[in-house]
DNA sequence: TCAATAATTGCAACCGATTGCAGATATTAA
DNA sequence: TTAATATCTGCAATCGGTTGCAATTATTGA
């Protein structure tokens, strides 16, 4: 298939007149190597265009040196920020990317998993698709020691770190924040109730209401897939809810709006009628009037470390091994749900 | 650093008592092992766990049926989901798949390209950051017979392949609808010229003013980085402008709902004081009220055709050597824009 | 000057799958 | 029954970099 002639460090050896163990140590740098060697050797091998041909060398060093990252979905503003995140630890520590998507499908979600266990990755990092009901998938990587480090949509999952927001308070927060707010009938969008963010954040929700001592209502509840159009249909239910729901907390920022333009649509007038809060702290919310209320998620700093740990694991397997890492998010208070302080 | 073991055709050649070579040919269905033997070979190692090590196989065969995707960004509907087109036509011809981003800089590019080309990928589907001056960095692949075939935002490149919509065209109808409508003042919104989808949109606009005899003012063109803020920042601009446009055709959606959003902050009556064409069908053009007028790109067709082709010239690379494959676009009138049909 | 130690370099055996060619076995034709 | 052909299998070399250990050379100390 391909006519060019690859150069290898038994060309550069012999231009050298060293053998080709003398030209692999002088190339990275070892120790045993004297100084004038390896410049020579680094100079030559440089002239003559040498490429490193990392089959051979993974074939026998026994790992790739790549990392495989399987999300549910790229095409959302957190993910891409965690993905961007997740790149820049990785390429600085000259680790290479292969990224996969299991289109919130558990079925597609095992392929993944199964083609990068096949293509050797050194590691994993993991957010959950929406149906995933078992772990099973993941024992080919646990079987042999691949570390796994799954992150926003986490698992139990023996041995396994776990990096995420406390969900349950962030829902506790966008409630109570709706409750402060005069709120009485606040309606709950989420998703799949498998995936932590969405029980953790409805779990949030419930109490807050508890500790309000507003009693909880299941019809408020809308379990759908999250999507724009699941929102509008959504809206579209609340329109005809009586007595009219007054608030709502959904688990994303594209829900959020397709609500609010529904809303609005109806003529319903927000915060004042309805209040409305999101998740994610997507552009999107600064962008929609009124602007959105929502709960700022750290994506980047979620895929920076995640990425860091996971090579940390990789680089000694005896490293302090914790198993969940929480970070801090805020509640960023916006139009959509300010009805008191701006009166 | 892995304590385990392996399982190779060695290991299930013994058990079965044949040669590493006859398990090697049995596995890949090779005409020239019984059929009696290839079931028990294949049964066997699916018994014991045999995976085959790609890096082997890779360094022997020289090729590693992987395929490297390098795109501005990830977090747009349109690459999504021309990805998606992607991975669903690599996916079924068992190649594999490496995506990076260049984050629409030039100097990441040159570094996705050059990692790519250093993993030793069989060939390249591009599309191209904002501001590449130049093809240069493609040279390392080109020199070594790696084909590489672009998609949206594209190049002539000695021997490439490209695949697009007739952008010229495209922007030439948005604009002579937004004539048709009545707007007699249109803005342009656009990205860098030195990208092809920009320019040929923006040739379009300008041809279609020329043939309705409108003159062609350079104060109502915005170019701009195509983001949501820049868009909101463009809208405030067109506030501003006196007279006042009645018309913003725009390349993407992004910016067109952005601009919207702030339009109608300000209490501009869309479509009826200021109509708005978008470009690219994403979702959000059927959410936001009016719903958006916009040009259908077929982003998954795209990515489908373009992993095709590629497929195809790895294949044989003799085959058929088309430079340019244009699909169809079409035009989608919506509530943004229709100030006539309705009334 | 000579032994002892340190600094360099080379040898050769891997890593695991692939494949041209030769050898072995089975089948068919004569 | 024997030669000729068709089917199978195995041998051994190959892909290119890595690495333990032996060998060589340089440096230091006595």
């Amino acid at each position: 298939m391909k006519s060019y002639k690859e150069v290898t460090i038994y060309d550069v050896a012999k231009v050298l007149n060293v053998s080709p163990s003398t030209v692999s140590r002088g190339l990275k740098n070892h120790p045993h190597i004297r100084k004038e060697t390896k410049k020579n050797i680094i100079a030559k091998a440089k002239e003559m265009g040498y490429q490193q041909n990392k089959f051979a060398s993974n074939l026998r060093q026994k790992h790739t040196n790549t990392i495989g990252v399987v999300v549910p979905k790229l095409d959302s503003y957190f993910m891409a920020t965690v993905i961007s995140g997740i790149e820049k630890i990785t390429a600085q520590n000259g680790y290479g990317l292969i990224i996969s998507q299991s289109q919130e499908s558990w079925k597609k979600e095992i392929s993944c998993i199964s083609t990068l266990f096949n293509s050797r990755v050194d590691g994993l990092l993991v957010s959950l698709a929406f149906d995933t009901k078992n772990l099973e998938h993941f024992n080919i990587l646990l079987n042999k020691d691949i570390p796994v480090v799954f992150f926003d949509r986490v698992t139990d999952c023996n041995g396994c770190m776990s990096i995420v927001i406390d969900n349950y308070k962030a829902g506790y927060e966008a409630t109570s924040h709706l409750i402060e707010q005069g709120c009485k009938r606040i309606v709950h969008i989420g998703g799949n109730l498998l995936r932590n963010v969405y029980s953790e954040r409805f779990r949030g929700y419930k109490q807050a209401l508890a500790d309000n001592k507003i009693e909880f209502e299941q019809n408020l509840v809308v379990i759908c897939d999250m999507s724009g159009q699941a929102s509008t249909d959504a809206a579209k239910k609340i329109l005809k809810m009586l007595p009219r729901p007054d608030g709502i907390f959904t688990s994303n920022d594209t829900t959020a709006v397709a609500a609010m333009v529904e809303l609005e649509r109806a003529g319903v007038i927000i915060p004042d009628e309805i209040a409305v809060v999101g998740f994610n702290n997507d552009p999107i919310s600064q962008v929609i009037r009124p602007n959105l209320t929502t709960v700022n998620y750290p994506a980047r700093q979620i895929g920076e470390i995640a990425a860091s740990s996971l090579i940390n694991k990789l680089k000694n397997s005896e490293s302090a091994n914790f198993s969940t890492i929480m970070l801090k998010h805020d509640l960023i208070c916006r139009q959509s749900s300010l009805r008191i302080a701006e009166k």
